[in-house]
DNA sequence: AAACCGATTGACTGGTCAGTCAGCCGACGG
DNA sequence: CCGTCGGCTGACTGACCAGTCAATCGGTTT
């Protein structure tokens, strides 16, 4: 017989729970409690799952982090132009925000731009974000389709850069978020990127 | 007589120490009695100038962000091409850690990419920082300097993103940081930009 | 049916700090 | 020489909360 099998998964349960709670009122502001009310659970149960709270941040970075960073890999494996492979990442976090904004606004907000907290604990898994991306650039170089007088680190940088402002500008509404808008900018980062803004 | 003039001004004195305090170990780990000790005073001291913790760091924040939106106003009022005008909003930022790297360090770290706690209260001042870039855009687009097709609120936050992505790299020792490279950068965030990574 | 065991519960504790406040000190004026 | 006033001091307190743990529950095994 399925002997374990918890009817439902109280782990599962508490981390999406901390998704919530935590786009909601951010890291530092939540309680343990919090969590725990919001999954239905129990307050120790958290402790039967994670360590600390902090650990319930890591994972949920760390799942979705390991997405990226194998999306990045996987378009460079693809043969395509360099610009095709930058915009294939550009579409995959574009996409991850459009499917949970929650969780991407906590991976942002209190790990990839917390780099002095968080981010600290993950900026091996971050830097390797950038390296795969500068990769692409390094390759996009060898072959021509990008001019050679931009380092490839300095290039990753920006398109991140740009790209991660833009889910921080929907994020807190400083700039409109509708599907159009989303596909849209998968468009416009490569092309600004790319081409650049003065006209060809 | 001059009836007041304390030997050193205190308040300053805190605000210096705030910055150290605040760049080594970030704002939420830093107790208040570390900013005191740092700057040589008495804990009691700090609430007699500053009504919080919090309201410290608002300090520090707006001294240094509304010289950036002089700045970037001032570019633009400057008659020079739109490409220009971003040349120089980037070298003043770009200049401003060089300057003082501790104090961009905490506006950076712990405000503009803050925004679920402080960033929050200070959105309308950040917000308008990327208003004055976006302004300098769609000037460019308006005299045919720049392509059309881009928005330049989108254009704008892509600019802000690579610099503050850049700056992040200096900060967390992703990518070097020599005066060459300071240098170097204020040219190649603007090329890329402008040119994009396509040879033209 | 008894022993077992992991999942689950939530009251409790220990430590941490932000912010308060009662009073000290030294300059200046009377 | 005394009063007073603002800058300055730092011990203290009240609140908060992460993490602990002893106890309970419910299903499985022998």
């Amino acid at each position: 017989m399925a002997s374990k099998a918890p009817p439902i998964d109280k782990r599962r349960q508490i981390l999406d729970a901390a998704i919530r709670v935590f786009a909601r009122q951010g890291f530092h502001a939540t309680r343990v409690s919090d969590i725990a009310d919001e999954a239905g659970v129990a307050y120790g149960l958290v402790y039967h799952y994670f360590k600390s709270k902090e650990e319930v941040l890591n994972e949920l970075f760390s799942e979705r982090w390991s997405l990226l960073l194998t999306a990045i890999e996987e378009s460079d494996r693809q043969d395509g132009s360099p610009r095709e492979k930058l915009g294939a990442v550009a579409a995959f976090i574009v996409d991850s925000y459009r499917h949970d904004p929650e969780l991407m606004k906590v991976i942002i907000v209190e790990v990839t731009r917390a780099a002095n907290s968080f981010g600290r604990t993950h900026l091996p898994e971050i830097r390797r974000a950038y390296e795969s991306i500068a990769k692409i650039v390094a390759e996009g170089q060898e072959q021509g389709a990008f001019r050679r007088d931009v380092d490839p680190t300095f290039a990753s940088m920006s398109f991140y850069g740009a790209i991660e402002q833009l889910l921080s500008g929907w994020i807190f509404e400083l700039i409109p978020a509708s599907a159009a808008d989303f596909e849209q900018a998968k468009d416009l980062v490569v092309a600004t990127i790319c081409d650049g803004l003065e006209p060809r």
